[in-house]
DNA sequence: TTGATATATGAACATATGCTCATATATCAA
DNA sequence: TTGATATATGAGCATATGTTCATATATCAA
């Protein structure tokens, strides 16, 4: 039977009406209600992704210093162009980067200081848990 | 031949002394030198990447509210509670979450709150570039 | 002890990801 | 125009990823 302090599972329903298991339904509900849309979450998780892979971070690093080319950003990360354009598309399409031409060159550089500001606590979290 | 202006591609060496093509050679040597460890770079992407999918994600933001046991977050998001035990696992090795035992019972919370303030500024990013 | 419960873990599998290659597009120089 | 150059794009492929299932471990109740 069921005790007075939460210390086990009983049944509940989730948001569908399926059954599942919980220890704290209040608890449940309240992150139910909190929940981000998921559109939202989708495009948030997909920005972090974009920072998750260690070519783009040192893509997007390189270019919190200064705007560079793609053929500049393939001699430094030692990925092709092809893969680099594939990445800055990618990063582009989430406004993490934007570009300029000229002439025949292409010059990236970030969008906004959010992802700066982003890596840098990033940073900081990683020192701190060495 | 080369230009005064740097509107070209021209020869260089990579870091191994590959042949690659450079527009700015002083951008990329600066780059090269600003670089970041690549221990590091691993480390901070693999913090992102945590990030970077919806159900670590909507894990992570449940508990930046409030601490949560494994089966009420897998009733949240939906998955298995083996499912979640996997990613908290993934996540408390890079320190993001860690647990404290109640009994049968081990409720996860946020590891420090560097992760809320990366979240907070990803919303922002994505808020801003609807 | 013994059985039940809460979580953890390893293997397996379908899908996603990042790269390369081939090719297309865009700009410049002549 | 025409050829060369810088970047973009689509297909294909090897690897990584997230889930489930089966099973293991840990704690509690009796």
């Amino acid at each position: 039977m069921q005790q007075k302090k939460n210390t086990h599972k009983v049944d509940s329903k989730d948001e569908n009406n399926c059954l599942v298991k919980t220890v704290h339904l209040n608890r449940v509900k309240k992150a139910r209600d909190n929940a981000p849309p998921k559109k939202e979450l989708e495009k948030l998780s997909n920005t972090f992704k974009a920072l998750g892979d260690p070519t783009r971070l040192k893509i997007v690093m390189a270019l919190s210093d200064e705007e560079m080319c793609v053929c500049d950003i393939a001699a430094y990360t030692g990925v092709s162009d092809s893969a680099v354009s594939h990445q800055l598309r990618r990063l582009k399409d989430l406004s993490i980067v934007k570009n300029r031409r000229a002439g025949q060159i292409l010059y990236y550089s970030l969008d906004d200081n959010h992802i700066t500001d982003i890596i840098t606590i990033g940073h900081t979290h990683i020192k701190e848990n060495k």
